[in-house]
DNA sequence: CTGAAAGCGCTTACAG
DNA sequence: CTGAAAGCGCTTACAG
């Protein structure tokens, strides 16, 4: 691999002018940057970015750190990360927590030790060790969907569960509902926590009393929500609509709902979250909550951008509006 | 950020000693490498792995390149293949090339200037510069669900498109289907291409003509599935079968058939080919072709880790077979 | 506008 | 087992 050195003997000139030619430096003739820029091509020079990012101090790469690839919502957002981001010519290093503390941290660690610009997490499990790590790091840092832990001043982007999930409830209410059920994601879920809590809240503000019976909790998965259905049918009988956690879960419920001929939304409503793709097939037509999910990536790569241009370590936090789409598994409540 | 010259004096040794310690180096008295340690966690030093990768010539990344994360072959490859380089100390950069010739090539030139260690790639369009530009990078390459161009000596790992095509065709034959329509992906896709020979060569191979109307090109989305269903109706009277290059268009195809009343698999049959999600739901029960995509991913990264371990530019390629899932959207042609 | 020199933070022969 | 020195491939004041 040539190096710089080739090319300054190949032209007869310093490193010094190669440099210079190299990152369009205001000091440098039109003519030796033109000899450079053709003779580059000819020797086949292509600049070691690890040499300057050594000596720059920027190594123009971005750590997203996410749960899971494979859920859609992550995969969507993941995308649109490296779309902004790569037109700002910054490369992205993602990993795969699998909601694993260890994973977490071992990608704090990397953001250290390659010298990450910036870096945009969801966390899952932040401990001390986690919070300190994120101190350390002394780079602009957005949260996605997750809140930064008190006493860290970072910005986040997300959707407002708790509102989108008190819409969904006003919906079930302006139908009548009072008996309703909630098939919940697992517990230490942040999403999943805020979600619970507008459905709760919801309640209480119509003076409902919540049933105890009428939560249940398991993972977030479809199988998940069919299980739920099933339970939920059993311990809570004067229930007449669900509200799902999410999608997923609302589908599962739906197939249990099917597979034992229960018509929705004639004798049970069911309400999602999220508006996943499929949410929308002929098929099942789930009404739910829709999460700008596209622009949610955008918005923190965009965010995570103007931290590093304007050389700051913090930023307002950005809170994007959901949407109630109804669609055909919810109806009037039977009197 | 203290460097390892700050560790050193801290201790009153030499850099080199450090370094020794650090790197689990033979040469280093065990009582050292503790000290050693111990500062390092007090002075919380943490070391610049760029520094270490531009004298090394080993930057412990590997360059993922996929057409797009979103789309939920991708996300589980680019999981399983995080997992296991993660798992072998790697960090995975990725890129989507959105299907973008110069997206491609953006990134390949990315892989010279970061000193990545080796790529997994799945190109789309790859030209002379492409190729030209893989032959530069002297580094391993494995090709994931797409094959090396004539002439460069790298693996792929993938599955066999063609003969999976020829099962599902088997498949309907054994039904008696004889007047049997194709769905394709866009022309140009690698594995649309192969799914599509295999389609026509089962034809040939039972003496049956293949009828002109009877294959659509359009899209991969499932409003292209949909749209070529209408057309093939009008088109291809005759037909008692279709055969849908991947699962969202046989789920397209799906739709329209419902939507019009069309009963599947009672006056129609579907079968499509990369067992989603999706085509397992209670309503769609797409009988398909399963290609063992998280698999695909492993395989892909071991393949790429051995080459690196040997140190080879090459490997055998691995094919790895597909399997039928027959559910309920095919039964006897009607005589 | 150009060049010589120092330095980014490491590793690795080489000598002891 | 340890240290001094060279060097990885760049950039950037500094001097001219």
């Amino acid at each position: 691999m040539p190096t710089i050195k080739d090319l300054a003997k190949e032209l007869g000139v310093s490193v010094s002018t190669v440099s210079r030619a190299l990152n369009n430096h205001p000091d440098i003739r039109q003519e030796t940057k033109q000899e450079v820029l053709e003779a580059m091509k000819r020797i086949n020079y292509t600049p070691n970015a690890l040499a300057r990012s050594l000596i720059q101090r920027k190594s123009n790469t971005i750590g997203l750190m996410i749960p899971d690839i494979t859920d859609p919502f992550f995969s969507a957002m993941a995308h649109d990360v490296e779309e902004v981001l790569s037109d700002n010519g910054y490369l992205v290093i993602y990993v795969n927590t699998s909601r694993r503390p260890d994973k977490e941290k071992r990608f704090l660690t990397s953001v250290l030790e390659r010298k990450m610009d910036g870096i945009i997490v969801t966390p899952d499990f932040l401990d001390e060790d986690g919070i300190e790590l994120l101190q350390r790091l002394k780079i602009p840092v957005v949260f996605l969907r997750r809140r930064p832990p008190q006493g860290l001043e970072m910005p986040f982007v997300d959707v407002d569960h708790y509102e989108g999930a008190c819409n969904a409830m006003d919906y079930l209410f302006s139908l009548g509902h009072k008996e309703i059920g909630f098939i919940g994601m697992p517990q230490y879920s942040f999403t999943g926590k805020e979600r619970y809590r507008g459905y709760i809240d919801s309640l209480q503000k119509r003076g409902l009393e919540p049933n105890p019976k009428g939560v249940i909790w398991d993972g977030r998965t479809m199988e998940c929500g069919s299980r739920s259905m099933g339970r939920l049918m059993e311990e809570y009988p004067a229930m007449t609509a669900v509200f799902a956690a999410n999608d997923l879960l609302g589908i599962g419920a739906l197939e249990w709902l099917a597979a034992h001929d229960i018509s929705v939304p004639g004798q049970m409503s069911v309400i999602g979250f999220d508006n996943l793709e499929v949410s929308n097939l002929h098929w099942i037509k789930l009404s739910t909550v829709a999460q700008p999910r596209k622009e949610m990536g955008r918005k923190a790569a965009e965010l995570l951008m103007q931290m590093l241009l304007d050389n700051r370590l913090t930023a307002d936090s950005i809170l994007l509006n959901t949407q109630l789409i109804i669609r055909q598994t919810c109806s009037e409540a039977k009197i």
